[in-house]
DNA sequence: TTGCCATCAGACCGACCGGTACGTATTATC
DNA sequence: GATAATACGTACCGGTCGGTCTGATGGCAA
C-alpha cells in the first residue's frame, strides 16, 4: 500500500498499472489480489488512508497555536511547507477526483469528505473566535486552499502559497469587524 | 473537434478513446488521422481552442462593467453562471493537467497560460483602480476562482461560486485601503 | 510429522488501446 | 470524362490493461 500510494500520487491513479505496483513493491500478483479483490478496492483503501493522513495534518495545525485565529492560519503555514516539497501534486483526493472524472466517480465521496472536514475545521475556529458567518468563511478559506494547490501545481512555484495565507488573513480580518 | 472537445470535457481526456470519438462524430478513423497525426495532437488542438474560448470569456467580463472594480467582479458573475450549468467540470485546461499528471504533461503549458492570462486580467484592472499590489491581488483572485471550481465540482453545488464572489469583494476592499 | 495457508513466480485470458493498411465511394477541378 | 483529393468502412497490428489459474515454496501450528 505504501508503494501504491506513492505511485498513485506521483503519476495518477489510472496511469499506474497493477504490474508496476507489484514490481516496485516486490510482491507477487496473487498476493496483492489476496488482500484487495480489485484495483478499485486498492484505490479506495489508499484514499481511505489518505483521509486519515489529512486528519492528522489538521490535528498538527491545531496544535501549532493556542488562539483560534492562529489555528486557522497554521493550516496555511503547513500548506506552504507542503507546497514547497518537490513532489507536491495537490491533494491526492482532489487529484483522483479530477482524474477519474465522469459521474460514477469512486474518489469523489472521499474528496467531498475531505473538503467538508477542512471547511468544518475552519468554521469551528471561526465560531470560537466570534467571527461573522463562520460556515461561509470556512468554505471561503477552503476554496483559497484548493485554489492555491491548483496554482502551485500548474505554475510549479510554491510562492502562491504565501499569497494564499495573506489572502486568508485578509478574509479573516474582514470577518472580524 | 466539437465531439472530441465535448467528450474530453465530460469524461476526461484519457478516458475517451479514439473509437468513441469517431463513432460519435460519425467520421471514419482515417479521416481523423488525416487531420490530426495522433491523439496527442488532437488533444492539443482541443486545448488550443479552449484557450481561445477562455479569452472570449474574459472579453465578455470586461464588457459587463465600465469600472475596473466591476470588471473584476464580473468574472465571478460569469463564473457563477457557468458553475450552475449541469455539466460543469471546472476549467478543461486544469482538468487535463490533473488528469495527465506526471512531469511530461502536454496540458500544463496550456493551463499555465490560462492562469497567467486570468491573473493578468485581474492585475490590470487592479492597477487601473489604484489598488495595492495588483499582481499579488490578481494571483489571489485567480486562486479563489480555481478553488471555487474545485469546490463546486467536488460538492456538486454551485453555491460556492457566490461565496467566491463575496470573498473576492472582500479581498478587493482590503486592497483598497 | 502433518496439514494449512500465505506467499511466490509467471503463464495466460479477453478486452481495449492507439495507430496502420487497404480498398471503395464521393466530390471537385480542369 | 480523366484526375486527384478526401472521406468512408473495416480488418488488422502490437502492446498494455485488469484479472485468473496453476503449481511450487516455505513457515507455523497442531
Amino acid at each position: 500500500m505504501d508503494t501504491a500510494a506513492r505511485l498513485f500520487y506521483a503519476r495518477g491513479v489510472s496511469n499506474v498499472g497493477i504490474n508496476e505496483i507489484i514490481a516496485r513493491a516486490g510482491v507477487a500478483r496473487m498476493t496483492l489480489y489476496h488482500h484487495f479483490p480489485s484495483k478499485d478496492a486498492l484505490i479506495k483503501a489508499v484514499l481511505e488512508r489518505r483521509t486519515a493522513e489529512r486528519d492528522e495534518w489538521l490535528d498538527r495545525a491545531a496544535d501549532m497555536a493556542s488562539e483560534p485565529l492562529g489555528r486557522m492560519l497554521a493550516v496555511f503555514d503547513l500548506f506552504m511547507e507542503w507546497a514547497a516539497s518537490p513532489d507536491f501534486r495537490g491533494s491526492p483526493l482532489v487529484s483522483a477526483t479530477f482524474e477519474l472524472g465522469g459521474q460514477l466517480n469512486a474518489a469523489r465521496p472521499f474528496a467531498q469528505a475531505h473538503g467538508q472536514r477542512i471547511e468544518r475545521y475552519f468554521a469551528e475556529q471561526a465560531r470560537e473566535a466570534g467571527l461573522h458567518d463562520p460556515e461561509g468563511l470556512g468554505q471561503q478559506l477552503l476554496m483559497l486552499l484548493e485554489g492555491a494547490s491548483v496554482v502551485v501545481l500548474v505554475k510549479g512555484d510554491a510562492k502562491a502559497a504565501e499569497l494564499a495565507k495573506s489572502a486568508a488573513a485578509s478574509l479573516i480580518a474582514g470577518a472580524a469587524s
